[in-house]
DNA sequence: CGAATTGATATCTATCCGGTTATGGATTTC
DNA sequence: GAAATCCATAACCGGATAGATATCAATTCG
């Protein structure tokens, strides 16, 4: 029940470290929490309650095994941004087609 | 000079209540500040604020006339949005790719 | 078993942010 | 010109949030 609110997803990409931090999952795939914390600018608690947002929001999934978490990104989250966009950009082009309607009822 | 940094774009989106402004003008069109304080829920000088936030992240653009103001949607303000995504999904693809690459030369 | 490592949680703090009311400048209306 | 309307800005407030340090449970290693 993945929801098409897509206000969770535009929090959690608000902030510049999380996004960071998916982004980096992104690219280079699974990565321990250690791992994401060398270059992530701050602590490692910092790291995991970022990941926990990002969790809740449906970007990562985590993985245990042994003392060591790995976290990975689920791109499928991003979809109901892509509505979205796709949804505003939809509303605009449709009133103006209901625009090219009007004039065109109005050339005759 | 529609800065490809989707920073302030994600700022900007994470509040409902201005995404709300942003869908209605995506909707409805181009609106004055009264009209959209009308069923926003909060008052006028909070929606000139995030009409001000909204238009610092090139989302929207104002046309002054007399006492009032008027503000339509800049759609092409979400580019950087849909290229954000479009990238993160990139990364994944040509992980998977490199994946496939390293499987077929490892079937050699 | 004892020491070390990994990551999550608790607690605290400073800052940011969204909301309000008050106000003022500009414009229209009477 | 006086009154009313429209909207932006100022000042202020409370709650959310990102960060740090301290700590603890769980696991691995010697």
């Amino acid at each position: 029940m993945s929801p098409t609110n897509p206000d969770l997803l535009f929090r959690a990409l608000a902030d510049p470290t999380r996004r960071g931090l998916f982004e980096r999952l992104c690219r280079e795939g699974e990565q321990t929490v250690g791992a994401l914390t060398a270059g992530a600018g701050v602590s490692q608690p910092a790291v995991s309650k970022h990941l926990g947002v990002l969790k809740q929001a449906g970007l990562v999934r985590d993985r245990h095994q042994g003392r060591q978490t790995h976290y990975s990104p689920r791109l499928e989250a991003l979809r109901p941004l892509v509505d979205w966009t796709g949804e505003m950009e939809g509303f605009w082009k449709s009133r103006f087609d209901d625009l090219e309607d009007l004039l065109r009822r109005m050339d005759q």
